[in-house]
DNA sequence: GTTCTTTCTTAACCTATGTGAACGAAAACC
DNA sequence: GGTTTTCGTTCACATAGGTTAAGAAAGAAC
């Protein structure tokens, strides 16, 4: 595998070495390209049949409403894969966009190879699955946390858990993430500095 | 398998049919139990050791916050599986607490059994890959209307997607899984009820 | 450097949803 | 069948966050 980083998380994930024929069999299907700033990766209405594992640079998916709001849906950094789930996993349209925060070097996995791959090699499925388990409990904080606290609360907690994400990221992206508006974000902001 | 609606509801979710050894180690591995209504499968502090796949009954979890305020995370009824995620896949404390509405007749599938079948056939990875892969679809979908839908739009959406929960589960809930109390979302059935 | 564009901040006012409390209707319990 | 909880509704009032608009600050483009 060309990409020591992506073999690394893998074999964190997995809590085992992955085997060098599993190695050139993801080398076989995946394939490395790179965007500038501000490129659409998935536009909205077609199907997304990639994934993306980031290996260097800023991505994010989000989706418009009817009243014409962008939500942020999902930020992704390095060592993040990133896709439009509804349409990659089930062959759907797609309903949100996915567009580069920088410029932007990645690995790109088609639907069919990713299918491909996880015939190939039993240890794909197991990736895949033990990557969702960890995805899945993510989100399920991230709802309760979005349904049961205000505001300031879902602001502290993102700062807390993506500290990182606050330095790369424009506010008004993390306001539409945390379900606010920018002006909002910037008064919580103004509160959260004069009370601590 | 004894378990004649889960055996199809695999094969469905898979696209093909699961081999007898698979059928009989799943048999080895899982149990049947039944509670009575408002017995409690999952407790918050403690580890959520099982998963469990709904053979008639309903159940739900939540989560209490600071303030006191219950949350429902999630509903399940015959053929969904439920289970508190972090807690159950990372072998952490449960933040939530999971509870029948009903009496449950249920099949439990322990941590332990759950990696030893994935490890006994690569059919089962597979499996609860795909099933996964789903849940994250609907949980991005959930997310995205709770950030940027208002409650009426987010209890229509629930409505539309869910009738047979709107039956059979109390109001209170539907509420708390909305993000909303009780009196608001009496007062936009209200609402609704007015203007169609 | 200067200009143009994007992002962030502030403020005044507005609205959806929360709060607390009271009441009636179911449902559970004996 | 009567009693006791639980659940749903309504209302008056409170508040977090939305809206509109304007300007400041920070980047990008030239």
């Amino acid at each position: 595998m060309p990409h020591h980083t992506l073999q690394t998380t893998i074999e964190k994930t997995l809590g085992e070495s992955l085997p060098d024929t599993a190695c050139r069999q993801f080398d076989a299907m995946a394939f490395e390209k790179s965007f500038d700033k501000k490129q659409l990766l998935v536009e909205p209405g077609r199907a997304c049949n990639y994934q993306y594992f980031i290996l260097e640079g800023a991505c994010y998916s989000y989706y418009i409403n009817e009243k014409g709001d962008k939500n942020a849906v999902q930020f992704a950094i390095e060592n993040y894969w990133i896709t439009d789930a509804a349409s990659y996993f089930a062959g759907q349209p797609s309903v949100s966009t996915i567009e580069t925060l920088e410029p932007t070097r990645l690995l790109v996995l088609s639907r069919q190879n990713f299918e491909l791959l996880c015939k190939t090699h039993p240890l794909w499925d197991r990736y895949f699955r033990i990557l969702l388990q960890t995805t899945l409990a993510h989100l399920h904080y991230r709802i309760v946390n979005t349904t049961s606290e205000n505001a300031e609360h879902r602001y502290r907690e993102f700062s807390r858990l993506y500290p990182h994400f606050i330095q790369r990221i424009p506010q008004y992206l993390i306001a539409s993430y945390l379900g606010i508006k920018p002006q909002s974000l910037s008064r919580i902001r103004k509160e959260i500095a004069h009370k601590g």
